[in-house]
DNA sequence: TTGCTCCTCACGTCACGTGAGGTGGC
DNA sequence: TTGCTCCTCACGTCACGTGAGGTGGC
C-alpha cells in the first residue's frame, strides 16, 4: 500500500484490497462517509492516499460494531466522547450477549423436550415452551444457566433414569395414601431418603434452587408438573410427608 | 381469558390483553399470520377465540427468535421438522454470542487502551484497534479472553506495575548492551529472573499463551509492540540473553 | 357535536445485496 | 467490435414504529 503512494484507486481496485465490495464503498460515498476526491473524466470514482487511509479507519471502527453514524461522527472531528462512546457501545454489546443468552437457554430447553418426546408435535412443543415460562417465573437467569448445566453434566441417561425414580416414588407413596398411611409413618421413610437423594442430585443441595423449586411446587397447579402424574391430593400428602409435626417443611 | 370464550376482540383490546401493538396485529395480518374471521360492519377487525390461542403460540414462538416467516411454517403446518428447525436456531445464536463476545472483548481492549492514555485521540484509538488486530493474529479467541481476564482479576495497578517492570529491564539491559556486555553474561541473572517472574504473571504459566507471545515477539516490530521502547537490536539481544549455547531458547 | 377506536396507506429503520439498463476506456 | 469496469437508479431485507388523513360507533 505504501508503496503506491501517489496513485488513484478505482473502486474495483480498492475493494478487491480491503475485501470490501464495491456497492459498499458506493453506499460510504452517497452516505457522505468516504468520498472520492476525484473523478475521471468518464465519471469513475477516483480514490487517493487520504481516503484509502480513511477507509482503513472505517474498517477498523466497524470491526467494534459501530454504527456508520458514530463513524462518520467520530472520523469528523465532532467533539465524541470516546470513553463515553465506547463504553455505551460495551453496554450495548452486553444486553445482546444476555438476550441471546436467554434465547439459547429457552432452545436447548425446547431441544431436551423435543428429543424426550416420540414423536414431536406443535403441540408438545407448545407445552414445552409454556413450562419454559413457567420456569423463568420461579427461577432466576442465573439459575435456570445452572439447570441446564447440570443437566448437560449429567447426560440424558441419568436424567431419565431419575425421571424413573419419581415415577416409582410417586406410585408408592400414592398406594400409601390411598391406603390411609399417616404421611409421618416410617414405612415412608424409605421414599423420604429417595426423594432427598433426587432432589439433591438436581438442586446440586443449592438453597437457592431448593427454595425456587418449592415456590414453584407449591403455587402450580401439580399435574401440570408432572404431567398429570401427581394431582392435588396427592402433592399435599407429599407435603405432609416432609413437614415436621411443628410445622416446618424441610422437603 | 377462558372465561370470555366466544367473545369477539377488537384490534386493541387484544393488543392490551397481550402486551402487543395494534400495529403488531395489523401487520400479522397484512403478512396472513393472524387474519382475523370477521370484520364489523365498518371494517372493524374482530378475533375470535381460535385467533386468541394462535396469537399465543406466536408470541411464544417469537420468544425463541423464530422469523414470523418460520412460525407461519409451523403453524399452518406444513412439514416442518422440530429437531431441524430447532437444531439450526439453536446454531444460529451460538454464532450470535460468539460474535458479540469477540466484538465485546475488543471493546474492552480498546476501553483499557482509553483507560491508560491520558488523552484519548482518535489516532491512539486507531492504534489500538491495529494492536487489538495484530494479537489476534497470534492467540486464540480463547486465549484472548483468558488475557483479559487475567487483566481484569489482576487489576489496573498491577498491569501499571508490570509496564514499570518491563520499562526497567529493558533500560538496564540496554545499559548493557551499550557497555558490550555478552548477553548470557551473569550480571544479567537478575534481568532474566524479573522477566521469567513477569512472564509467569501475564500468561499464568500456561505453555500456549507463552508460545503464542513468544511468535508475537519473533514476527513482529518491536518498537510497535513496545511504543519505541524496544528496537530491533535490542529485542535481538535480549532474545540472546534466554538462548542456551547450544541454541535452545528458554525465553 | 365530541371523543374514542378503528381504518388504510406509506415512509423510515440499518447496511448494504442484487439486478436493470446504460455508457465509456484511470 | 468485444470485454471489462464503471455509472446511476431502485427495489428488497426484518418486524414493525410513526405519522397522515379519514371514517364510523363491536
Amino acid at each position: 500500500v505504501s508503496a503506491d503512494a501517489g496513485k488513484n484507486w478505482q473502486v474495483g481496485e480498492l475493494a478487491r484490497a480491503t475485501g470490501l465490495t464495491v456497492r459498499t464503498l458506493h453506499h460510504y460515498d452517497k452516505l457522505g462517509l468516504l468520498v472520492p476526491s476525484q473523478r475521471s473524466f468518464a465519471g469513475y470514482r477516483l480514490y487517493g492516499d487520504d481516503e484509502v487511509r480513511r477507509l482503513y479507519r472505517i474498517v477498523a471502527l466497524r470491526r467494534v460494531g459501530l454504527s456508520l453514524d458514530a463513524i462518520a461522527a467520530l472520523l469528523n472531528g465532532r467533539g465524541v466522547d470516546l470513553a463515553d462512546l465506547f463504553g455505551r457501545q460495551l453496554d450495548a454489546v452486553d444486553r445482546q450477549i444476555t438476550e441471546a443468552r436467554v434465547l439459547r437457554r429457552r432452545l436447548t430447553a425446547i431441544r431436551d423436550g423435543i428429543r424426550s418426546d416420540g414423536e414431536p408435535s406443535i403441540d408438545q412443543l407448545i407445552d414445552t415452551m409454556e413450562a419454559i415460562t413457567m420456569y423463568e417465573r420461579y427461577y432466576t437467569t442465573d439459575q435456570l444457566e445452572r439447570l441446564e448445566r447440570r443437566r448437560e453434566d449429567v447426560g440424558e441417561e441419568a436424567i431419565a433414569a431419575a425421571e424413573r425414580g419419581w415415577a416409582e416414588i410417586f406410585a408408592t407413596v400414592r398406594g400409601e395414601m390411598d391406603a390411609g398411611t399417616d404421611p409421618r409413618d416410617a414405612r415412608l421413610d424409605s421414599c423420604r431418603q429417595r426423594v432427598r437423594g433426587l432432589l439433591a442430585a438436581m438442586t446440586g443441595g443449592e438453597p437457592d434452587m431448593r427454595a425456587s423449586m418449592n415456590e414453584m411446587w407449591n403455587n402450580e397447579d401439580p399435574e401440570t408438573l408432572t404431567r398429570g402424574m401427581v394431582d392435588r391430593d396427592l402433592r399435599d400428602y407429599y407435603i405432609r410427608m416432609f413437614r415436621a409435626p411443628d410445622g416446618e417443611c424441610d422437603g
